[in-house]
DNA sequence: TTCTAAATGAAAAATATTTTCATTTAATAA
DNA sequence: TTATTAAATGAAAATATTTTTCATTTAGAA
């Protein structure tokens, strides 16, 4: 999905959000790096060409667009820094998006994946972790 | 790896740090629980028994327990939130945990484990991150 | 015991994020 | 156009998180 100026205006009026030139601004420079951009990252670019843009409206800004998911965001949330007794690099979560409660499972195969990524990047790969986002089954229904 | 007092005590002292009474107490707290508890979390849990120790142990001890590799840390990093253009629900992740370095990959196999989660736990599962852990050739060869 | 490198807690500094509120503006409809 | 108004903005303050600094205490070795 091309992020055009074109589809962004529409979605955000289908929700009555409005296309304000600071809003331009920000998807702009998301959109134009590939890169997983902080909100201080995006502030930074974005500030240079637009100086009076503040911060609040970055934060404001990319709470609307992810939760339109024009954008996407990882590792979310407050503070998302946790600590567990050590399992040496394995970690398997199930996390509800909606009440964030967390499950963990066992059994991923992904040595084959690991194998391959570390012939190929010449990585020496310790650990992994991997995450599903959904929706729990009571969350489910709560949403009608 | 079970984590037994006397083996932190002797890891401990192998890189010449001291086991304290507030590093037993950080250590009893995270041990004991199976959850993936934040600093905030630690520090709540151990104030209730210990009100003196204060919140900068409670990080320095983390941070020397995870470099250890006694306790795993998640979601690392000070602000790791991030944003990129929307790729819904995709993200696959090769990271340096020296220099910090994050390479994007393509062609994850997930689909299997995904459907199998999804019936034996009733999430409705919209996305995924997986991320794997490691060293970059550049910083293997600096390890010396 | 004595000694000392290491650890601690208090306070302050530095960051990161959210809330509040007076003012401005985008979008829509006369 | 112009008028209307719900939504958005920026400044400032409030809150939360993380790191730094420093004077004092202490674990562990001798
Ligand atoms: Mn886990
Ligand atoms: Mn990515
Ligand atoms: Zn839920
Ligand atoms: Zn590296």
């Amino acid at each position: 999905m091309r992020l055009t100026e074109r589809k962004v205006a529409a979605i955000l009026r289908q929700h009555s959000y409005k296309l304000t030139p600071q809003r331009r601004v920000v998807i702009q420079a998301i959109a134009s790096n590939q890169d997983h951009l902080t909100p201080t990252a995006i502030y930074e670019r974005v500030h240079q060409h637009h100086p009076s843009i503040g911060f609040v409206t970055i934060y404001r800004t990319l709470e609307i667009l992810a939760q339109l998911g024009l954008i996407c965001e990882l590792h979310a949330g407050g503070s998302c820094r946790s600590y567990t007794i050590s399992a040496p690099g394995h970690h398997h979560h199930l996390i509800c998006s909606n009440c964030s409660r967390v499950i963990d499972f066992t059994g991923c195969e992904l040595g084959k994946v690991e194998q391959d990524l570390s012939s190929k990047t010449g990585f020496r790969i310790e650990g992994h972790l991997l995450e599903f986002i959904g929706l729990c089954q009571a969350c489910q229904r709560e949403a009608t």
